[in-house]
DNA sequence: TTGTATGCGTTATCAA
DNA sequence: TTGATAACGCATACAA
């Protein structure tokens, strides 16, 4: 990096400009470029600001906006963390606040979890180590004291889609409720008595409100004792014994799956396919998530879909509303409409 | 935020604890801290290192890494440009990327340009404002002398997936040519006697290399004429008219279609599933991407399966090896090998 | 309407 | 082995 010039040695990387070349170009203070750049036009000469508008483009100046972060404390960033980066969930969610994000020119951290709760702490920390401005934070759910702690910090943390129990942060959610209890309607309607929950392990508040939510409309439109199938999505002889039980629950009955999420999904169709179990002839199947391909096995799987990019949208607005307006404002909850996507999977007349 | 106590305004921000204030609590001057706070323990103390290391841990001292970044120009932040967030290329590739860089201790600004050459260039931009230490980039293909110039910077750019056409930057790929050479073997070893490849149009390295590489395997396994055909994926009805031209240019023969990626390969089966045709029946079908989904598909689909998430470790990899050990190596190019999964859709005999 | 001086929290240079 | 002190690039209180 060090070049030999006559006697003397130059460092060859081109050194940065700054406000202070700017504003030697333009003929003015750097306090004067430092206004212009954050648009404080109001006391200031026509002269003044077109000579920097000119000095900036003509040196091509682009501030630094560590600089900037180190002195005005925002840095322009958003932490946003996720819980599976490899789930679909997660791509459209991180789509919708980055889009968003995009509008008010703020940037992106992101980080994924894999639902392990230390990384999650640890990463908290990382951003908080970055001076993000806030952070979305879709939890593991296993972190309740250390976020209680964390709401006492002074930065912002908006939750998309998972809640946890204490109404500590802004959260970001969609009507599982409401569409649970559409979900079982639309089975019963379909001609099912007899309706299982497949669901993973009730680690976040998601999970937990999906399985309330159905053991209440199960009760209410079935009048039935509600089941609960665990599944571990990443094994499949497991998956396959919770499956040959459900079906020994309920052997003389017309039945239905209801899958607790996309993933969920996936693992049940993949194994009733390994089972030469087909839907809705053997199992009528509904679940969460409308994800690309369940339109395309057997003859479409009905799915909820929901408005997860809305959810990303949301959170970044709320998280401005909150840097921006009202930063001690009472948290909110924010629950965001779905819509059922009936196919044929679910129907059995 | 001000909170009066007594007759005084107090700012209510826990003020940040600096690299001073743990000075002050080990009784050493902030140097000391500082080399501590960088391992430079060579000319320490036991005692000094160790009542640092008390002062920190009781003070709950954690450094801040904009003043950090801006003094010693690393961030230790990498940007990272994907093309299209919403496929799950993206995600894998993200997940491989944010793995790794956690093992460096670096940071990923994610950002998304939807295949929009507008955007790709503001968010180049963007990074080097946020001074990140590199950029892996997932280039849209469209901002060639943009990137030209790019090469004059000093700031590493690594590409993820799609190469340029000129040898400028350190890129990651998968052994396309191979595998198209692999995938048309196989296709012919099952009877088939016509291949059209199905593709976007061809604005990115990605998609030139795979045609390329059909249309020279074609040539040479098949010894026939290739045929391109050219889709929206996001246009229903042009697609089923290109899939009826098709059918029509092969219909007295054993036919196949091979799709340039997992997007097309939706897309193909969504319309021929609309159509009413099966695989291999009607059509046989192999194309790049193994996902999920592609398993659970009428009887499955034939593809290619990247390495993806090693392309997203190797990304880190190089820039790392850039950034810290040579910085003026020549650019390098690194091919990962792929595997064909055949499935039911091309088993044609 | 503009400029001076100071500080943000670090790291780096040099002297002790 | 350690510590003043000067940057880093920018924003802001205060002065003019």
């Amino acid at each position: 990096m060090l070049r030999t010039i006559g006697v003397y040695f130059m460092d060859v990387r081109k050194k940065s400009i700054t406000i202070i070349d700017v504003a030697a170009a333009a003929g003015v203070s750097k306090t004067t470029v430092s206004r212009y750049l954050n648009g404080k036009f109001e006391f200031m000469s026509a002269q003044s600001r077109q000579r920097i508008a000119a000095a900036i483009e003509q040196l091509n100046y682009r501030p630094n906006n560590l600089a900037r972060g180190l002195k005005s404390k925002r840095s322009k960033l958003l932490g946003v963390i996720v819980s599976d980066i490899k789930n679909p969930f997660s791509s459209i969610l991180l789509k919708g606040i980055g889009d968003c994000c995009e509008r008010y020119g703020y940037g992106v951290l992101i980080t994924n979890t894999d639902d392990d709760p230390v990384k999650e702490r640890e990463y908290i920390e990382a951003m908080i180590d970055q001076h993000v401005d806030g952070i979305i934070l879709n939890t593991t759910g296993q972190n309740l004291p250390f976020l209680l702690q964390m709401g006492k910090e002074d930065i912002p943390i908006v939750l998309a889609d998972r809640p946890i129990e204490v109404k500590l942060f802004d959260t970001i959610r969609t009507e599982d409720r409401k569409s649970m209890f559409a979900g079982l309607k639309h089975l019963y309607d379909e001609g099912c008595r007899s309706v299982g929950l497949f669901t993973e392990a009730l680690e976040n508040g998601t999970r937990i409100c999906r399985s309330e939510a159905y053991q209440d409309a199960y009760r209410e439109i079935f009048g039935k004792v509600p089941q609960i199938y665990f599944v571990d999505t990443t094994k499949e002889t497991e998956t396959m014994a919770v499956l040959e039980q459900f079906m020994a629950d309920n052997a003389d009955v017309k039945r239905a799956i209801f899958t607790a999420n996309g993933t969920v999904t996936l693992q049940v169709v993949r194994t009733m396919l390994k089972a030469g179990l087909h839907f809705p002839k053997d199992i009528a199947l509904c679940g969460f998530d409308n994800w690309e391909w369940t339109g395309l096995v057997e003859g479409g799987i009905t799915v909820v879909e929901q408005p997860t990019y809305k959810v990303g949208r949301e959170c970044v607005k709320r998280m401005m509303a909150r840097i921006y307006r009202s930063p001690n404002a009472l948290p909110k909850r924010i629950e965001l409409p779905c819509r059922l996507v009936v196919r044929s999977s679910s129907q059995c007349i």
